[in-house]
DNA sequence: AAGGCGGGGGG
DNA sequence: CCCCCAGCCTT
């Protein structure tokens, strides 16, 4: 078979025609409203469809405006994300919608280089809403896209490199038309989450096979170039559950670390698994806290719960007090008690709301 | 440029 | 157990 060049109108009419017979129909595709634009694309920033699409819909129906989601407590925003992670996202989101209602009158900037300036909208997400809502032509660079652009031309920068963003983007910037930005943008990343995947892509029915340059060259395996991330740390937290009657105490997370703004129980971070029993005689004392050692149990099994970039063994110890704890312990660290209803209000990391869902 | 930030699915 | 999936912000 000859080979085809690759030019921009055959590009962008090849996967024109491809998207309508493959695509997935999503709700945020029948919008052009830029705030449930920029809802969807902010969940799916780092988020499968399957795993965001419940959140996009329960979140968009407790807060249906810009206006609505500006006037939210930031907990009960992040409560509404919880189990999302990278909460960053959404308290980035908060803080952007309240600018968007008192600084622009409840609209958003209606093009990419006004949209890039707000918090937590990057090159990637100022495109997408540029693009879907306002019609701008302005390529999407996404995962999908990287991989795409890179088998497609054969391009083998490393695309973890940020130096690589400029090479991509003019390769796209090149084949979006004018005339269809839009489609283009939903059509080449829906190309590369169907057709043109990570592992075992369906090269055979691929209607681009003739003109690919990684597949012309044996090469679909090897690109995109991709340099590795750095292996987890593990961190161990020694959990104290301190209950009194059905009251628990929690605190919020305000510290620069994981889980910013969201609700854990106070704890002691060791680099050892268990935690030495002096340890914990000396921070129970310095909690000035009153532990009932008839029901005191051992601590609880390791719960392993892996994020990206760290590995986390955490153990729960249950203290059951016979009084409450003072209140200076309660300032320095941030405690207060709370209900059982109180308790499945607040956002809470995955691994906090699992062990309340196990042990009440 | 490098590091930090969650939580999933699949082999 | 390993691998993969990734955009934005801060430093």
């Amino acid at each position: 078979m000859a080979k085809q060049s690759l030019q921009p109108s055959f590009l962008a009419a090849a996967l024109l025609a491809w998207y309508p017979r493959h695509h997935r129909d999503l709700p945020w595709r029948h919008t052009r409203d830029p705030y449930a634009i920029w809802l969807s694309e902010v969940i799916l920033q780092q988020t499968r469809v399957a795993q965001g699409l419940p959140y996009y819909l329960t979140f968009l129906r407790a807060y249906p405006t810009v206006q609505q989601l500006a006037a939210a407590p930031e907990a009960e925003v992040l409560r509404y994300w919880q189990g999302l992670g990278y909460y960053s996202r959404a308290r980035n989101m908060h803080r952007t919608a309240q600018q968007v209602v008192a600084e622009f009158g409840g609209l958003f900037p209606d093009n990419y280089a006004g949209l890039l300036k707000l918090r937590g909208i990057g090159p990637y997400t100022a495109a997408a809403i540029a693009s879907f809502a306002f019609d701008e032509a302005v390529a999407v660079l996404d995962g999908n896209v990287y991989r795409v652009l890179a088998r497609l031309f054969g391009l083998h920068s490393d695309i973890a490199a940020p130096s690589s963003r400029k090479e991509f983007q003019a390769v796209a910037d090149q084949h979006i038309p004018a005339s269809a930005p839009a489609d283009f943008n939903q059509a080449i990343m829906e190309f590369g989450a169907i057709q043109c995947t990570p592992a075992k892509p369906d090269c055979l029915f691929c209607p681009l096979q003739p003109s690919c340059w990684a597949f012309q060259h044996g090469q679909v395996a090897l690109l995109p170039v991709k340099s590795k991330a750095k292996k987890a740390r593990t961190r161990y937290f020694h959990y104290f559950v301190l209950r009194q009657g059905d009251r628990i105490y929690l605190r919020e997370r305000r510290e620069k670390d994981i889980w910013q703004g969201l609700y854990d129980f106070t704890l002691v971070e060791t680099d050892v698994a268990e935690l030495p029993a002096d340890e914990l005689v000396r921070h129970l004392d310095a909690l000035g806290a009153a532990i009932d050692t008839s029901v005191a149990a051992e601590p609880s099994a390791a719960y392993r719960h892996v994020l990206s970039h760290q590995k986390l063994e955490a153990r729960f110890h249950e203290l059951p007090l016979t009084k409450a704890l003072p209140d200076a312990t309660l300032r320095d660290l941030g405690l207060r008690a709370y209900s059982a209803a109180e308790i499945e209000a607040l956002p809470k990391p995955k691994l906090i709301a699992n062990y309340i869902e196990q042990n009440g």
